[in-house]
DNA sequence: GATTTTCTTGACCGAACGGTCATCTAGTAG
DNA sequence: CTACTAGATGACCGTTCGGTCAAGAAAATC
């Protein structure tokens, strides 16, 4: 809990163990007790926030009730609220943590890497499974709905990284919703 | 230029000012007679690579002579082919150093935040150009080409994140095309 | 040739880094 | 009451961090 916050709105070389424990109220050794590296350490943040998006806002932005499209509205919102808040707190915009993690460590530690591209990967599949309910219900017209799912979460997380370069939520809701204008066609074979 | 690849392939905080006096072969002291702090051979390092980069195939991709929608697809072509050369010599894909910057440091360091956000202005500002000859030229309907612009420059920055969480260029080659598919609508007031 | 400026050197600073370990405490099981 | 174990402690490891500085070497200026 005391890493969580600090990996996200730093970066993971520049949060030391010292730091984490001073701020767990907890001697070294006891972290390491518990967990074999710092490593570990980011692995198990990285769980908790997986767990803490997917059963929070996201669960409710990927509500089968709505209409497919409309969720990715929702989704588009929920991360704009989220970074706005974040930033009204914090007085920055702390973007997205795997989207962090991925371009500091993902040349340095294939392991973590893995752990990252796991969470895409995920991320990934919800957008897909929209995108087949919409074509199927005739929402939109056919189109590649595995390619066009990593082609709107790339989308996304380009659009948090330019609004964190701004230091500016609203960026993401300027840019957020051509998200679905996103398309990548079927290949004709 | 001892320090450009290290950023490149690392990261901010992951390399050091002893490493890369070793590197350039030469002593510590020397290095702070030149620059007064890391902070200022990264922003050296930014400037060079950024010179390098319109210099180099950005400004091929977007010659004027070329049709205004295809400098765009020649944009995607060299963001490929640059990934992909650079995974074949370092067995890795390094991805974008401003936008590997950008997520590491922008909430530690407004100066170096600034000096990114600088850098993707210009960017914004290639494609906002390319788009209103596009629009000029009737190849495109009307849209708003400022915003699009900023949302093409987040799809590019984003695909290359995802492509680098999967240490894969490839993904750049599947994705990037799609980046033509992204529309802003003018507002009607 | 003498002086001044630019550059180089290598030792040094305190602080922080990730990680280890022997020792002690507290809880639990038999 | 004893034995075992999980957990907490705080000193400690070697290394590296960004940055400084007095002294010397090399260039440029006069």
């Amino acid at each position: 809990a005391a890493a969580k916050p600090r990996f996200h709105s730093r970066s993971y070389a520049n949060v030391g163990i010292q730091e984490i424990c001073e701020g767990a109220g907890i001697q070294k050794g006891s972290f390491y007790h518990f967990f074999p590296s710092k490593r570990e350490l980011v692995m198990a943040v990285i769980d908790e926030f997986a767990d803490e998006w997917a059963n929070g806002f996201v669960a409710e932005a990927f509500d089968p009730a709505l209409p497919p499209m409309e969720r990715i509205d929702f989704l588009i919102d929920a991360a704009y609220f989220w970074q706005k808040s974040i930033k009204q707190i914090h007085g920055r915009m702390l973007g997205c943590l795997f989207g962090n993690l991925t371009l500091e460590v993902s040349t340095q530690d294939d392991i973590l890497r893995a752990k990252l591209l796991a969470i895409f990967t995920r991320a990934k599949a919800r957008f897909n499974e929209t995108l087949k309910q919409a074509t199927a219900a005739g929402d939109i017209p056919a189109l590649d709905t595995a390619l066009t799912a990593e082609a709107m979460l790339a989308y996304l997380e380009g659009v948090i990284l330019l609004a964190k370069a701004q230091n500016d939520p609203e960026v993401i809701y300027r840019l957020g919703p051509a998200i679905k204008s996103i398309r990548i066609e079927l290949k004709t074979t």
